[in-house]
DNA sequence: CATGAATGAGAGTTCATTCAT
DNA sequence: GATGAATGAACTCTCATTCAT
C-alpha cells in the first residue's frame, strides 16, 4: 500500500502531508478573490486539483501550471492556498443552487415530474461537470475549514434542502406525496445522488463499471416514489 | 545509481546518522503501559486523529500523544504514516461487515425485519463509534490511496453489497419487495445511512441540531420500504 | 497502495502540505546571485563538506550555507543528498582523468619523462585542488553507494590505470622498463600518490610536518624507478 | 548508488547519518572499555560492522546482534557508540603493531630478507584479516574523531613507521639499500600495501577478480628493490 | 504584471541512549 | 546483568509564500 504514485525514481516516499491544520485561525474572510480575467481558469484548475488530490495534496505549483502560469503569478489573483480554496468553493457551487431554486420557485409542474427533473437535470449539470467533486471536497475538509464549511453548509446544503423542502410540502399539499418529516424526508432523498456524486470521485475509480448512471437514477427516482415494498393492494383490489 | 543495498522494500534512503548523545535528563517512568495493548491504543487514537483532520492533516505526533507515547515509539509499531493508517482501516473495519455477513445469512426474518433491524443495528454499533468516520476518510482519500481504496472497495462496500444484495434478492422471492434493479437498488438504500455517517463527521459540526437520528432513521424505513407517493386511490375509491 | 500521484520530481512524495503561511518577515535580498553559476558553487562546497565530515555527517543545511544559498533552495539543484553526491563525484573527477589519457596518448616522450611529468602534474593539479578529497571519499563510501563506486571505479581508476598501462608497456617496448607483471604494477605505482591524496584529508591532520611534498615526489620517482637497492655492480664494474 | 545496507524493516531507508560531528567535544577519554566476557565478540562485530558500513552508518543495534546480545545490554560494556568506536581501534591494532616492532628487533636477517618477510607476513595476518580494514576506517573517519586520530597515528603510523625506519637504516648501514628520504621512503614502501587493504575494503568489491594478491606482492617486493628501470645494458655490454 | 529563485517552518523518520522491568 | 520499550534530538525533504528582477 503505498501513497503517490511517483514517476520517476528510485526512491519512492509514500506520503501524504499534512496541512498545518491548526484550528485554522482564519479570522479575516481574506477570500477577497480580485475576479478579472485569469480567475476563471485558475479557479477551474484549482477545482480539479483539489478534487482530485485533496487540499492538502494539491500544490499550488500544479494548480497554476494547469492554468497556465506562474505560481507566483497566482499571488496577483489569490491571497494564499486557503483562499484559493475558498474563492473556488464559492464561485463554483452557488450558481448550481440558484439555478435549482429558480426551477423549484418558477416551474409549476407536479412535484413528481419535478423531482424527475431535478434529478435528471443534477445529473447533467453537476454529476456530469467537475463540481460534483466539490461535495466530496467539503466533506473531507469541513472540519479543516470550519467557516467554509459553514458558508457551504449554509449557502449549499441549506439553500437546497429548503428548496427540497417547498417542492416536498408541495407535493404533500396536492396529496402528491404523503406527509413524512420533512427534515429527515429531504436528507434522505438527496442522499443517493449526492454519494453518487462523492462516489464518482473516490470508489468508483476501483471499480468504474459498476454504476450505470441511467438505470441507478431511473431505479432512484422508482425507488424514492414507490418504495420498495410490492402493492399489497392486488388481491384484495381485483 | 542508487544509494544503499536495503534489502526488503520499495524505499531507498540513503544516509548516515550522528553520533553523540547527550545524558539525555529524562527522569520520568517510561513504560509502565501494558505493551500487548499498545497496537490498539494507538490504533483508535489514530482513528480518531484522521477522521477529524484527514490523513494529511493529522500529525504522527498528534496521534502519539493520544495513544500515551511519543513520536519515535510509534515507529516500533508501524513503520510509517502510511502503514499506520493502513493498519487501522484494516484492523477497524473488517469486524463490522463480517458481523453484518452473518446476520444476514443467519436470520430467517422477512426481508422487512431484517433491513429494519439492519438499520437499528447499523445506528448502534457503526454510526454511533468512532468508526463511522471511516466512510469519510476513505472517501477522502481513495485518490491519494489506490491500493487501500481498492481493499476497501472489496472488503468493505462490496462484501455488504452482496450480503444487502441476498437480503433484497430474499425480499423479493417472498413477494415482499418489488423486482428492482438490484445493483442500484442497493446502492440506494445504503446511501442515506452512510451520507449520515459522512454528514457526522464533517457538516454535522456546523449545525449540530440537523438531526434527530430516530426520526432520521424511521423516515428512512418509512421512505425505503413505501415510497413518497400516496397511496393512490384506495382510499377515495371504495 | 500509494496516495498522492505526484507529477514533477524525480522522487515521488506524495504529500500533502501544510497550509497557511505567517507573514515571513524577510526583508533582505535574496537572490542576487548569478544563478547560473549555482550548481558550480554548490558543487564545490558539496565537495569540501564532504570531505571534510564524510557523507553521512554532513549536513545539507552546511554545504548550502557555504555555497551562501539556504537548505530549501538545494533541491532546486539537487533533487536529494545522494544526488547531490553523484552529481558532485560525476562533475569532480571526470575532467582530471581526460586530462591524463591525453598527456600519455599525444606526447611521444620518453616513458620515464612521461613518468615524472605525470607526477609532477598529478601534484599540481589534483593533489593540491580539493579534488584530491575524493579518493577518500569514494574509498569511505564505496560500500554505501555501490553504484557510484562501480562508475568511479570505471571511470576514474580503470581509464587512468589503462593509461598508465599503455605508458608502462610502451617503457617495457622501449627498454626503459624492465618488464613486469602490469596489472600490479599500475597499481603499485600509484599507490604513493594515492595514499598521499588520501593522507592529506586525514591523518596529516595529525602531524602536518610530517610531508614534505616535493621531496616525497622526489624520493617516489627514485624509488619507483631505481628501486631500493644498492647497485651491486660498483664493486666490479669499474 | 545506495549507501547503508538496511536490514530490518519493511521500508528501506539506506541511510547512513550523519554523526553528529560537532568538533567532538569529547574531553575525557571515555574509552574506559571494562573488558570482561564479552567484549571480544562485541569487539569483532563492532569490527566488521564498522568496516562494512563506516561509522556513521553502521547501527548499534546491528553490532549487538552480530555480537548476539542485545542493544541495551552494549552499555555495560562501552559508554557510547563512540567509546565502542575507540575500543575497537585500541584493542585490534595495537597487538599487530608490536608484532612488527618485536620482529624487526629481534631478527638478525638481512634488510632484504626481513622486508620480504614482513610483506608476507602482512598479507597473511593484517590483510586476510578483518583487521585490514581499520585503514579504511580511520582515513574516514579521522577528521570527526580527532583524537582518536591522533592515538592511531601515534600508535600505529608511527611506530610502525619508525621500526620500518630501523628497517630502512640498518639496509643503508649494511650496503643493501641507497640512501634516500628515509620519511619519504618509509610511506612509499608502504603505500602500495596499505592501499591494499584499503583496496579490499572498498573499490575492490566493484572488481573483486582485479587483484592477484600473490602477484601483487611478488611484483611489489620486485618493484621496491629494482625499481622499474631495466639495467642499462651499456655499462657491462662492453 | 509575471517569473522563478529563495526562504524557512514543519513533518516524517531514524537511532543513540536510557531505564523500568 | 540483560531486555527492549520509550525518548527525543537531529536530519532530510517539501512547498506555501515572498520579492528581486
Amino acid at each position: 500500500m503505498s501513497p503517490a504514485t511517483r514517476t520517476g525514481s528510485t526512491r519512492t516516499r509514500a506520503r501524504v502531508r499534512r496541512t498545518t491544520r491548526r484550528p485554522v485561525r482564519s479570522s479575516a474572510p481574506r477570500w477577497s478573490r480580485r475576479k478579472e480575467l485569469r480567475p476563471g481558469e485558475i479557479l477551474a484548475a484549482a477545482l480539479e486539483q483539489f478534487v482530485e488530490r485533496g487540499y492538502a495534496a494539491t500544490k499550488l505549483e500544479d494548480v497554476a501550471r494547469r492554468a497556465g502560469i506562474t505560481k507566483g503569478a497566482m499571488y496577483r489573483y489569490y491571497d494564499s492556498k486557503e483562499a484559493l480554496f475558498k474563492a473556488m468553493v464559492l464561485e463554483m457551487v452557488v450558481p448550481h443552487v440558484e439555478h435549482f431554486e429558480r426551477e423549484v420557485s418558477s416551474s409549476s409542474a407536479s412535484a413528481r415530474d419535478l423531482l424527475t427533473a431535478f434529478a435528471h437535470g443534477w445529473v447533467e449539470r453537476v454529476y456530469s461537470s467537475p463540481v460534483s467533486g466539490l461535495a466530496k471536497l467539503m466533506v473531507a475538509e469541513a472540519s479543516n475549514f470550519p467557516d467554509l464549511a459553514s458558508f457551504y453548509h449554509e449557502e449549499v446544503i441549506a439553500r437546497s434542502a429548503r428548496a427540497l423542502t417547498r417542492l416536498l410540502e408541495r407535493g404533500v399539499q396536492r396529496g402528491e406525496f404523503r406527509p413524512l418529516d420533512m427534515q429527515s424526508a429531504v436528507v434522505i432523498l438527496r442522499a443517493p445522488l449526492i454519494l453518487m456524486a462523492i462516489w464518482k470521485h473516490s470508489l468508483l475509480r476501483c471499480d468504474p463499471k459498476i454504476l450505470d448512471e441511467s438505470r441507478y437514477v431511473e431505479t432512484y427516482l422508482d425507488m424514492m416514489m414507490n418504495g420498495l415494498l410490492a402493492p399489497p393492494a392486488e388481491l384484495h383490489r381485483e
